[in-house]
DNA sequence: CGGGATCCCGATAGATACTG
DNA sequence: CAGTATCTATCGGGATCCCG
């Protein structure tokens, strides 16, 4: 039928592709994982508990505000566990789960291959930019 | 001394924070890998080089713009190739560089990893979620 | 026609300030 | 100490245009 304009055609193709991405609740969960704050807090938590302000310092240039909410998440999915003291003033502790435990294994071997390929990484970006300039 | 204003320390240790992130280049490397896409195009290309058309159907929910725009990093990082026939129509292939190889391993494992604990996840959330709703 | 650049806009991250 | 509130800057997505 051609009297279907290019963009009802690809609306039409869109909306049953959305459909299959609901259908397909991986790539949130993927999504999720791939995240940077995410794979740094997970590896952080790797060697033991930890407490909020711990965390904080630990880890390089995260805001309280991604730090809290990414904490959040991974306590939705079962990844790490939030434990309060009601002491004061108050404290609270962080802690993998079982599930982020075997999470934190393949995290922290792709924050290894990031510091041992740091230089190849190096190199190849200086030549792409020296190749770029003198292209034109 | 105690003339500086609180907010003028705060400056003071903020530059030097950023020198040492700036000293850390890994942090921005991990960032890089932990993109959601990143992930989903180096464990696409796994198998074997593909046309940039054909990755956009491959992976689920990807933009035009975010494809191009990781494919580029990618191939600046040295992690894949970019080859271009100047046939008619113009055909681009994309593959992964050695270094691409070693990555892929990697990351495909945390997508395996998704895909089989998604129920776990699933459950833990709404568990979490039902939680939430009595406590009030 | 495939591959990509551009513009516009809503969503999201980050910095800062404030609070139980 | 462990967050929340608010504001702004940046980023992602969609539509459109371009070039060989």
């Amino acid at each position: 039928m051609a009297t279907l304009t290019a963009a009802q055609r690809r609306t039409e193709a869109r909306t049953a592709y959305d459909a299959f991405v609901k259908d397909c609740p991986t790539s949130q969960l993927l999504a999720r994982i791939s995240d940077k704050w995410v794979s740094l807090i997970v590896s952080a938590l790797g060697p033991g508990p930890m407490r909020y302000s711990d965390l904080g310092r630990k880890i390089p240039g995260v805001s309280q505000k991604m730090l809290t909410q990414s904490l959040r998440s991974l306590e939705r999915d079962g990844i790490v566990t939030r434990t309060v003291t009601p002491s004061v003033p108050v404290r609270v502790d962080y802690e993998l789960t079982g599930l982020g435990r075997s999470l934190c294994c393949l995290l922290s071997a792709v924050k290894e291959w990031a510091e041992a390929h740091i230089e190849e990484v190096d190199d190849a970006r200086r030549q792409y930019d020296d190749r770029a300039a003198t292209d034109r």
